[in-house]
DNA sequence: AAAGCCATTGAAAAGGATTACATGAAGCTT
DNA sequence: AAGCTTCATGTAATCCTTTTCAATGGCTTT
């Protein structure tokens, strides 16, 4: 059997409830303490968490719940997400819903059994909504995927906006057949949609959109068949990531050349984004502040249960490389 | 107040006893059950997994210890270990030790805080040293980096095996002027230099290998140093994916052609391998089979702790793409 | 019909910590 | 010097389950 708070007492020569003390730094005299610590350097003595949780009602830990942590977005912020939490002496439990509503559910229901503090969530459109409804016993800040302010403290990327800046990048560079790809799951490829629409009807240009599974593989189909139509979109924009690299998949297997044919924009910036291709341009997400405004609206909501709910949208940033370079030489150039 | 099992035993009239055999699919009556799942779901009843933990004795959780989540290797091993470890009924705790030793022990002491099941863990260097002496409470399954058999089960890629692969390959296409570039953290560093050596050697090719920080940036500043000397190499073999990332930035930088001046191969296999640069020609390491391997092990431990320690290899599998390709054009290519 | 057996069920202990409360000693006030 | 406060410490209750053990009642067996 493993050494107990008992087995440290009886070998420090006092109570339960002083060596509970030396952890919780407690009132305990110099001396005592001091043989406390003695006890434990000799027994190899390690508190057991499970127990500490049970009687404190303190589960001292938080829920992530995304959709697949390979997704380099949510990768980056799992790692932040933990950062936090340990730093604060709390542990994270992750789930990977893979988009799906049943996991969801039944991770939902795994958090209510390990009572945890509260939850981080990228929830998909379904359990947007179920949210709405259902009460969950522990405070919930959502992700990346936000929806209206609602009963829930929420965290976005201005994705509208962000959308927006790639659109008119791209007719800065004289690109005026945009079409956009949005993933079918998430709320945030519907900001991004109506980002999108907003800014070309603005430009006055025309739109077309397309909603997919967010995979490089779907994204990669659907390219190849709306560029197997006559008159070719001049631009490309890919809701996430790995969207992006399915449409420069299509683009070397339709052997069009970028930016000259096509210019291509998307989101995420990686380590690799600009050694693909002429580079990627993209919209940087400020993952590190997104993630630790999460963990700081959850403390928050902690503290002050009862405020108003708080939806924080960051900005994102545009770098741009040479997948939307202004193309060279094969048109007049402006003369200012 | 939460609902505990007293408020459902209560509820459908009968003892905790029996509420907590509904659970454990223990011996009740078809009515009884039915009564007590009537209540559970009249109340919305979640077992507390604390106070299970703590009666049990079953911590139902293994650890996962690993350098950095966001190594893309490890991100992929995560994600393994997590969907076999929640088939299982287990959670798992991740921690990112960011290769360093002192971050090693704490986690370690937070392992056995938790009485974890198992630990799946990617030492450093110093890590699998100490383990050599320390007797953890737990089994341990070292991945990615094992050491010689020692008193711990491990799974790893053939290193050795892997890296000669390159060499020769490299060799094939025509280079003989091929540096390594390795990590200088992980034991698998070492055994794929050593890989990298005996091939040399065998082919009688000379050999120079650095050792740097495990990341892109490090890399580069390496390589960017090594090229500008005279007498250039034909040929870089990186040991990780983000250093691999490092040395196709130097080439940029340096305005040298891939293949054509420097041909560049490393280690793992992403979406984006083929589409950085003219592609990258990887050894694809079987990172689901090493997951699972990993659970497999531990699991068997669980079983019989004292079997012997297995030391599982797995071999890679190389992917030629454009960053290797043969020269074509610029010499005379042989005739057969 | 008595004895033995099996399947259900409940009462109570146990798991390892935290914490409310009681106690006793020391220091302070007046 | 009596009484009061303060501080360190110990005792015991408590957190919520699982699990052991005993009890019950219905059957079968002889």
């Amino acid at each position: 059997m493993a050494i107990s708070i008992k087995d440290v007492a009886q070998r420090a020569g006092v109570s339960v409830a002083t060596v509970s003390r030396v952890f919780s730094n407690g009132p305990v005299s110099p001396e005592l303490r001091e043989r406390v610590e003695k006890a434990i350097a000799a027994t190899g003595y390690r508190p057991n968490l499970s127990a500490r949780r049970l009687r404190s009602q303190h589960s001292q830990t938080i829920g992530l719940m995304v959709a697949d942590i390979r997704s380099p977005f949510f990768t980056a912020l799992s790692r932040v997400v933990e950062d936090e939490a340990y730093r604060s002496g709390m542990r994270v439990i992750l789930c990977n819903t893979d988009e799906s509503a049943d996991r969801e559910t039944m991770y939902l229901r795994l958090m209510e059994e390990e009572r945890v503090t509260g939850l981080i969530w990228a929830p998909t459109r379904g359990g947007l909504e179920r949210l709405a409804d259902d009460d969950l016993p522990f405070p919930v800040v959502l992700v990346d995927r936000g929806g209206p302010v609602g009963r829930h403290d929420s965290v976005v990327l201005d994705n509208h906006q962000a959308t927006a800046t790639l659109v008119h990048h791209l007719h800065t560079i004289g690109r005026s057949r945009i079409v956009g790809l949005f993933g079918n799951t998430s709320s945030t490829a519907i900001d991004r949609h109506l980002g999108y629409l907003s800014a070309t009807a603005s430009l006055g240009l025309s739109s077309e959109a397309f909603f997919v599974a967010p995979s490089a593989e779907a994204a990669e189909r659907e390219i190849l068949k709306v560029f197997s139509r006559p008159d070719r979109p001049d631009g490309v924009i890919a809701s996430s990531n790995l969207m992006l690299l399915g449409v420069v998949k299509a683009m070397r297997r339709l052997v069009l050349r970028t930016p000259d044919d096509v210019a291509i924009a998307g989101f995420d910036n990686e380590t690799w984004s600009e050694l693909v291709g002429p580079g990627l341009t993209v919209i940087e997400q400020p993952v590190g502040d997104i993630g630790r405004m999460a963990m700081t609206l959850l403390f928050d909501r902690l503290k002050t249960p009862k405020a108003p709910a708080r939806k924080v949208m960051l900005s994102g940033r545009l770098i741009v490389r040479g997948s939307t370079a202004p193309v060279t030489g094969l048109v007049d150039e402006p003369v200012d």
